[in-house]
DNA sequence: GACATTACGTACTAGTTAGTATGTTTTGCA
DNA sequence: TGCAAAACATACTAACTAGTACGTAATGTC
């Protein structure tokens, strides 16, 4: 990787670290280059505006690592139901990267960003969409194989699973990670009526 | 009501309106003044800090709101699962002050401010956990009318619904008004699963 | 109706913010 | 090796931020 390129992933990388725990907002370009060797002309070379940088974190830092932990588990599952509890499992108590009082980045930024920016929005929809499609894949396997019954509504079922994921996710946040287990039998019960 | 009385009300309705739309840090003292009749001095001599303004705020305008959309209808529930569902759908679909796009005031703060301010996070903690004692209530109503097996952990599925309500809030701001129905759907099924 | 306390109003400050202007250095390539 | 373009580095600006200093007006009480 060329120097200039490595630059550019310093800073998306430093900034995705930030503003995980900060949010979008409240991190300032002069924290992200403080904690880096990275100077403001450098930054600016590469992003013409803290927009810009903030678009290219979400498709070059987060896409990657959502498809590596929420995407990838999914596929190819032999057991469908299990896969995707596995796979939540995996994500909330597992993952080196989460801390629990910080939630989840993507969670975050939506929360944060959809509302006042309409390109971080649609940015983020393609990201959960991804998400969601996978779910929902799975389920489709899971009633090809009669595990679930034909009737159920997949695309539903996985709304109903990712937005649990979010709310668990904000709920953390004030209770810690017990809530975390307690959601994860709860979610296991409510796979299993399928 | 005094004078001063009002001059205090008006700054924590203003706050609060803005806080929902444009978050807590991003909503400044000088927004909140500006489209008021109050001044900087009327501010600051009402509450000593911004930190202090939301805590007041939290306390004085959220916990009632929260009281009487939240849990009022939950009480003396003749048909407990019904009264919940019931409750969540005019939470998503009826309430006049909820934009799709803004999402929850309460979700959006414990977002924002539970992991970087303890006072904020122990606040908002109480405000969802007497949410939760309230469906937990209903659910030991609703096991005592044999409306649902008795062996179900009440506490766990009100964590499981309450944590549901934050996740489609946040899928709302990227979704819009259409996921709302479709969790309320898959909700409906899993509540009458029990 | 004097007078103390409450309730403001105005002008300021020190720090922070995204972004810019204008340079210098590094790099790829003929 | 020369040289243009890419990749930075430094110093600045204008707007905004929470909070303060210090003044004035309203209010209740005797």
């Amino acid at each position: 990787m060329s120097k200039a390129a490595t630059t550019r992933l310093t800073i998306l990388q430093k900034a995705f670290y930030l503003i995980y725990r900060k949010g979008y907002q409240a991190t300032s370009i002069d924290d992200i280059i403080a904690t880096t060797q990275v100077t403001k002309g450098a930054f600016f070379y590469h992003f013409k505006s803290k927009e810009e940088m903030g678009l290219a974190m979400i498709h070059e830092i987060m896409y990657p690592g959502m498809y590596a932990s929420m995407i990838k588990p999914l596929l190819d599952a032999d057991d469908p139901l299990n896969e995707i509890y596995e796979m939540m499992k995996a994500l909330l108590l597992k993952n080196p990267f989460f801390e629990v009082k910080y939630g989840c980045p993507a969670i975050n930024l939506i929360d944060e960003m959809a509302p006042l920016n309409e390109a971080f929005r649609k940015a983020l929809m393609q990201l959960i969409v991804q998400w969601q499609e996978a779910i929902k894949n799975t389920l489709l396997i899971a009633q090809k194989k009669g595990k679930i019954n034909k009737e159920l509504m997949p695309e539903q079922i996985a709304l109903f699973v990712s937005s649990g994921y979010s709310g668990i996710r904000n709920m953390g946040k004030i209770f810690g990670k017990t809530c975390y287990k307690t959601y994860l039998n709860e979610l296991k019960k409510y796979l299993l009526q399928q």
